[in-house]
DNA sequence: CGGTCACTAGAGCGATCGCTCTAGTCTTTC
DNA sequence: GAAAGACTAGAGCGATCGCTCTAGTGACCG
């Protein structure tokens, strides 16, 4: 069964690189197969649903690898501003000044509303994901409950926002100049009530 | 010519609209000319360059309303953050409490590095010019020179990361998480006058 | 009036799309 | 060794893709 796992593996890794590219309408099923050198038979037996349902079983996968990199980031820092620059520098990919990978499920998401349902509730959960882990930080930081769901989703809206500016744009800056924003807005929480 | 400036324009902003709710690459040519009424011929006498030359013109018109919105809110509030949030009143769209237009350039801009360069140029333009309109209001209000490109920056990637998360999960609360948040990213600058 | 030109309508092209289906090759199990 | 089942290879399907091309329409100008 060593063969099977490899070649299902191989689509979702190969469909999760495309997808992170160039979105979902854009992978074609003969780029798909050529590149991850499977057949389109696999393709079909592994995921009868066709190319929809492995585009959902690859967006799990990358959303679950992200949320395993957050954790790691906010779990080995001193408070969540650091953390969330730790998991920026690994989030943007190798450094080479120019290119930044960005977000894995961003460019599926943002199509998905109209195409496709399924890949919009997919990558909703990844989100989600994410934001939770945000604010499990900043609850166990002594943030005030009123303020940990507001302050989570503000963070992550930084850092997808960054990761998208960086990657259209090419300057990795955007991705520097997100971590400073991070610490003024994770500074420590204000008193309750004070807005 | 009134009627070759009409289908011109119907052309434009149907591609617009399209491009803003799928991206590019699901935008097929039936459906906009299906959607806008004009035929094949049209297009291609208007845009010969075809479906990129016509999405680059989308773009352009997409960008430019919105850094007009921008502009007009940042001119019209007291301060930088008081001009985002009004921005984001109406970059949001009509609210009903579930559905977010989102930014019309963010879902071809995450396609396009590989599929287009030309688009990825087009986006990456429209996205320097709204951080230009926010920089220069930072300036205005004596920000320091040296903070204004950051924060400008990462004002915009607050905002296009909420605009992002409200469209694919459905909540716009995300958009008011981000008007609280660019607040205290915004608050009063360190030493006024001084550098 | 006839000529010119901007514009539109839409048939038709080859290429590619996602997908179905059959035949074949493995590994496992008795 | 034979049967069974998991998996792969790839030909072929109708539909649709972006685009080219020709014919036709109507407004303006001499």
């Amino acid at each position: 069964m060593a063969r099977d796992r490899d070649t299902r593996v191989d689509l979702v890794q190969t469909m999760a690189r495309l997808l992170r590219d160039q979105g979902y309408t854009a992978t074609g099923r003969a780029q798909l197969l050529a590149e991850c050198g499977a057949s389109n038979g696999s393709l079909y037996h592994h995921f009868p649903g066709g190319m929809e349902e492995l585009a959902e079983a690859a967006l799990e996968a990358s959303g679950q690898a992200v949320a395993d990199a957050l954790l790691e980031a906010l779990d080995g820092a001193p408070d969540a501003a650091l953390g969330v620059i730790r998991f920026l520098d690994v989030a943007s990919g190798p450094d080479d000044g120019v290119t930044c990978l960005g977000c894995p499920i961003a460019p599926t998401a943002l199509e998905s509303p109209i195409i496709s349902p399924r890949l919009r509730a997919a990558a909703a959960r990844c989100f989600e994901q994410w934001e939770g882990l945000i604010a499990e930080r900043l609850r166990a930081d002594g943030w005030p409950e009123d303020s940990v769901a507001e302050t989570a989703s503000a963070t992550l809206s930084l850092i997808e926002g960054a990761l998208l500016l960086a990657r259209v744009s090419g300057h990795v800056s955007h991705i520097a100049h997100a971590k400073r924003a991070s610490v003024s807005l994770l500074a420590v929480p204000p008193v309750p009530g004070g807005n």
